[in-house]
DNA sequence: TATTATTTTTAGATTAACCTAAAATCGAAA
DNA sequence: TTTCGATTTTAGGTTAATCTAAAAATAATA
C-alpha cells in the first residue's frame, strides 16, 4: 500500500509522538505538531485507518499498527541517511540538515536508498546521534557514556543526566548544555580531570570532573 | 514567483519540445509527452500564462518567456546534476537514473545543489551527454567529433549523421546505433581504420571508417 | 467557399489536503 | 448526576491537478 507525501508525514509524527507506538497520541497534539487544525486531523486519521496503517476509533485514541511502523521507520530511515549524506559529503552543518531531509526522505526508490546507505558506509545513526533503522526497520539503541569518560575529541548528543536536581539543570542551561546539545570534548586537565568542552559547533566551555559525571551522552 | 512541481514539469516539457523556445509546441504535443489529456494541459497553459512564464493566447499558441525559459533551465540543471551523483557516486547504470533525477529535481534548496555541484566538481555534462546549465542558465554546447576521429576508450552519445540518406538510417537502426545510443571506441584497426564499438553499454559491432565517418557524437 | 475534420477550450466532476464553523462526545467539577 | 468546558468530529467550502463530454475555433478539403 502506497502513502501519499502528506500521509507519511502525519504518520512520521504519531510514530515520534506516540514514542514509537508506546504513548497515546490526541489528535490536538498531532495537530501541532504538524501545524494544521485539528479537523484537518481528524479527517487525515480516518485515511490512515482505511489504509490500516493505524487502527483508529472516533473519539477514543489510535494505535500504529505492524504495517504502519514499517512505514513510519521506512521514512526515519530514508531522512537520516539524507541527513548523512548531507553532512558527510556536502559539508551541510548539522543543523542545516533538517529542511532539506524533509523534502528527500519522500524519494520513492528502493535501489536509491539502498545505494545511498552503501555509499555512506551503513551508518547506524544520524548527525544528531539518533540511530538509522536498518532496511528491515531494526534500530540499534545507542549505548550512553558519561562525559567525563570520552577521550578528547570524541563528540555526541546529550541525552540525560543522573543528577536532575533543579539546580544542576539551571547550572546546564545557564552554560547552554542543555538535553539535546551536540558536543564535542576539545581537551581534559589531566591534573583534576576537568574538561573543555566545544557545545553546538559555537560555545566553549570548562567543566569539572563532577560535572561531567552527571551527564550522560550518546556518542557518534 | 514560485512554481508548483506539475507547473516546473509542464515548463520543462514545454522548453525541450520548442526545442529552448525555436520551435512552436501544440497543445496536444503537450498532452502527449505529458501523458494527460489535451483539456488538462489548456487549464494549465492558462496558469501558466499568468505567472508569466509562458506568453499564452488560446487558440493561437504560445510563446516561453525569458522568466520561463529561467525557471525551465533551472530545472533542467537540478535534473542533470542528480543524474551525474548517481551515475557516478551512486554507481546507477545512465539508463536507471531519470526515474529518480525526476523526482528529485524538484527538492528546493538553493544551497543543496550549489553543494552538490562543487561535490561533483561542477560537472558540464550528464552521463547521457547532455550540457548541464550553468547557474545562471548558460548552457557549453558541446562540439561534435566525427567518430571515426575519436580514440580508443573515448565514449559519447551518437547525436546527428552527415549522410541521412534513408539506407544509411536503416542500417544504424539495423545495428543499433540510432540517434542518442551512447557509444565507446573499444578498438581501432590500424590497417584500414575500421572500428570496435561498445553501444548502450551491452552490444559490440563492427563498423568501417567511412560509416564512422558519418557519424556525430558528442563526447563525454 | 462551404463543409468536414481536427484541435483546442470550456463546463462540470473528482480527489487530496487543507480550512472555518457548528455539532457531537467525553470527562471533570459542582 | 448533571452540567460545563475542552476535545474531537462532521459539514460544507477552497485550491490544485486531473478527468470526460461537449462546445468553439481553426485548418483542410471537396
Amino acid at each position: 500500500m502506497d502513502l501519499t507525501t502528506a500521509e507519511e508525514n502525519y504518520l512520521k509524527a504519531i510514530y515520534h509522538l506516540s514514542d514509537g507506538g508506546k504513548k497515546s497520541v490526541s489528535t490536538n497534539d498531532i495537530a501541532a505538531e504538524m501545524k494544521t487544525k485539528p479537523a484537518s486531523v481528524s479527517d487525515m486519521l480516518r485515511k490512515l485507518g482505511e489504509k490500516e496503517v493505524i487502527e483508529y476509533r472516533k473519539y477514543y485514541g489510535l494505535q500504529i499498527t505492524e504495517s504502519g511502523k514499517r512505514h513510519a521507520l521506512q521514512t526515519i530511515r530514508k531522512h537520516r541517511l539524507w541527513e548523512v549524506f548531507l553532512v558527510e559529503k556536502l559539508n551541510f552543518a548539522w543543523d542545516e540538515v533538517h529542511e532539506v531531509a524533509e523534502q528527500l526522505e519522500h524519494i520513492n526508490s528502493g535501489l536509491l536508498i539502498q545505494r545511498l546507505d552503501s555509499y555512506l558506509n551503513y551508518p547506524k545513526f544520524d548527525p544528531h546521534g539518533d540511530p538509522i533503522p536498518d532496511e528491515f526497520g531494526d534500530v540499534r539503541a545507542r549505548p550512553r557514556v558519561q562525559l567525563n569518560e570520552m577521550d578528547i575529541d570524541q563528540s555526541g548528543q546529550i541525552v540525560a543526566v543522573k543528577d536532575s536536581s533543579a539546580a544542576f539543570l539551571r547550572y546546564l542551561d545557564k552554560v547552554g548544555a542543555y538535553i539535546g546539545a551536540r558536543i564535542k570534548v576539545l581537551d581534559k586537565v589531566e591534573f583534576d580531570g576537568s574538561l573543555e568542552i566545544l557545545v553546538d559547533q559555537k560555545k566553549t566551555l570548562f567543566m569539572s570532573k563532577d560535572v561531567a559525571g552527571n551527564i550522560l551522552v550518546q556518542q557518534s
